[in-house]
DNA sequence: GCATTGACAATAG
DNA sequence: ACTATTGCCAATG
């Protein structure tokens, strides 16, 4: 079948998403990655609104890492009042903001 | 189908 | 350091 109905099929798991969701399990506690690089390292360089789109519909439930992720200033991107759960969730593991500010050459993964 | 939106990023002033 | 502009591309209306 070319062509999946939603009656019988819900999955709309693309490979991007799946690439994406795998990497950022990897990041380690402690450390930040940005959207683009998260996006980059999934193999599609130029998705990271697609990383940010994908966060944005996570269950808030989930146990992916999805505050690690920051964008290319080293801001946190999300409005509040998650900013602020983010922050914290951050600072609980070690990663400190500074004037807004999370300083990328310090937390930033590098694999 | 076209227009707008958005948890982005690079560049220019 | 800050704002504005442009490119990006799936999702949404």
């Amino acid at each position: 079948m070319t062509r999946n109905t939603s009656a019988d099929n819900t999955e709309p798991a693309s490979p991007m998403l799946t690439a994406i969701c795998q990497v950022l399990a990897r990041i380690p506690t402690g450390q930040v990655i940005t959207y683009g690089d998260l996006a980059a390292m999934a193999g599609y360089p130029r998705a990271a609104r697609r990383v940010g789109q994908l966060l944005r519909q996570l269950p808030a439930n989930t146990t992916l890492p999805w505050h690690r992720v920051i964008n290319a200033q080293g801001r946190i991107s999300v409005p509040e009042p998650a900013a602020s759960q983010q922050r914290q969730r951050l600072q609980q593991e070690g990663v400190i903001t500074l004037a807004g500010r999370i300083d990328l050459a310090r937390y930033q993964w590098r694999p």
